[in-house]
DNA sequence: TTGTATGCGTTATCAC
DNA sequence: GTGATAACGCATACAA
């Protein structure tokens, strides 16, 4: 109705006072109404909020954030945007964070400690009130803000060594000796391992593969296939190639860092005439939908990805609502565990 | 070094005044270097530089909106989160924001306009200076909020019948059309259609595809399969089941709404002994990279979805850029196409 | 229950 | 090239 010009160009520039004013109140008591403050007379509130939905007043972050630094803002960094596994880890964040009216500043790492360290500084100055990160690789530089700001810190994804915080995950290195172990149990002695990318996490889960064969003896180095480049399924059928090239076919099952590697060397196995489980057996890791759905059923590792992002952020929410500064060193690691499901691809 | 602790809970609160006092400087010179002014002595900047690494000061941004109202803040409204459709339309977005130093504040609407627009007046609060948002569907009070804000805001995703602004996306209706037409040219004749979530631009697919069934005659409506549920490979299952039990078997091709239904359309086919391409044509929607990998490879629709996002980011900034209020409004729409892929699955 | 004064940390403006 | 001062819009503390 109104429509006056704004002078500093883009904000919506109704403010408080504004609202005052057509109210015929006083700023703090539109505060207060905005704010749902307990103490404000019930004709007040209706006056206040005819008049904030009658100029279409929008309260502004910032101005509330300077004064009352509470930002109602989370700050989440994920190495990347494109690995599906991070979806659910979302998930689980925004089912908490949403109900709470907070909101989340989510930034992409890509796989890079230098990209992480400067993401953090620069949602530090978003004033959030808690913070997620991946995994335990942050540099000196980065750990050092995170602790400064004294604002909750998770790590999420893994088992870090030496936690910033608080820290949500699980250990790569059991989860990948698990797999190991079952395929042992399974027969298969000439295991291989395909990766990707090789992201700590990945390689944690690599060693703990690597210990376990090689306490049986099963351990043979030319079997170890790994690329620096991203997973997909294609990269899947590129690998299980190398893989059978290197060891001139002397493999007879095969961990894959992912589920897409791993249908991605299903496919392949059916191009190669392999038979699956017997002639060779497959596992891959994250348990996506469409490993069920696979063709021979892909045996997978199940992560709760889902329950990481979530309880990360209702510990967030919990440290954020007591006052104590409860620095119980000792139980700040949730450990979100994970499960084999061993399906047709393996015997 | 000093940690001194802060007043008001948990913000790190170096400011510029600190840096200012331990560099011997003004606070103002303080923020030409932050901000990187052209007009500082050499000398001065890097006495200055070092003072904010000694404290290490990180600039408060509420208090740089507050006064400049440049947020270097986009926000950014997706349906859902666990839909993979959308982390490629994220990529695209990220990779443009990202190096312009803009952080991104993402939100799930949940698939509800309602939500949408909640979610709206919360980033409105927080003075970005874009919006994207998916689809043309946004509730009255919505479309009045975004014109409002005066920002840039482009609509992805869907071709909308009235922009509220920029509109960057493609034709679901024609999508549809051509997948029909597709079919009807493999001479498949009784085609059917499995849809879950029913979004709008699923709707609008389903309607293209009815159209020009309609016209060659071939159109059954009990071949018309939906769910309210999300999508899912299970629900494909599901689906397929419910199909063949409805028209006993009288079908002979199916147009699922995207490919996670139609690996598990494919996967029941298998089951069912249903010959797929010959007896039953399968096409599904959004190429994701396991169509190809399927068993037989899925026919599938590409949508530029990393485009999308990336354009629609470009055009935000090319806004920005330009101060002229060049409302042409005649070429807000970039069509970003769709492409179809027909593979093993369909004749 | 409501209002007044003050400050949050930064930048715009205008002096020097 | 550098600095003093006044906003920016809101919430805290206290007064009425």
């Amino acid at each position: 109705m109104s429509g006056s010009p704004n002078r500093s160009g883009s904000t919506n520039s109704v403010t408080l006072k504004d609202v005052a004013k057509k109210a015929g109140v006083s700023a703090i008591t539109v505060s207060r109404v905005v704010n749902n403050y307990a103490g404000v007379r019930e004709n007040v509130r209706e006056k206040v909020l005819a008049a904030i939905s009658e100029l279409g007043y929008i309260p502004n972050r910032s101005a509330s954030v300077l004064a009352s630094s509470r930002s109602k803002l989370i700050g989440v960094l994920i190495p990347s945007l494109s690995n599906v596994v991070f979806n659910e880890v979302l998930r689980g964040i925004y089912d908490i964070t949403g109900p709470a009216n907070y909101q989340v500043l989510l930034a992409d790492t890509h796989y890079s400690p230098i990209e992480e360290e400067r993401s953090i500084r620069i949602l530090l100055g978003q004033s959030p009130e808690g913070l997620i990160v991946t995994g335990g690789e942050q540099t000196d530089a980065a750990k050092a803000m995170l602790k400064a700001s004294g604002i909750p810190v998770v790590q999420i994804m893994d088992k870090v060594a030496s936690p910033i915080d608080i820290n949500v995950g699980f250990s790569h290195f059991e989860a990948g000796a698990a797999v190991a172990q079952s395929l042992l149990t399974k027969s298969y002695r000439k295991i291989g391992f395909i990766g990707a990318r090789m992201d700590p996490r990945t390689c944690d889960r690599l060693a703990g593969f690597e210990s376990v064969l090689a306490a049986a003896d099963c351990l043979d180095s030319k079997r170890i296939i790994t690329s620096p480049q991203p997973s997909s399924v294609a990269m899947g059928t590129t690998l299980l190639r190398e893989l059978m090239a290197v060891t001139e076919g002397d493999c007879d099952a095969v961990f894959c860092c992912n589920d897409d590697l791993a249908l991605g060397v299903l496919h392949e196995c059916k191009k190669m005439h392999l038979s699956v489980p017997n002639k060779f057996g497959v596992c891959g890791f994250n348990d996506i939908e469409m490993a069920t759905y696979a063709e021979p059923a892909l045996s997978s590792v199940n992560v709760n990805r889902y329950k990481m992002g979530s309880r990360a952020m209702e510990l967030i929410f919990e440290r954020l609502g007591r006052q104590e500064v409860s620095t119980n060193t000792k139980s700040n690691y949730i450990d979100t565990g994970f499960e084999l499901f061993m399906r047709k691809s393996t015997r």
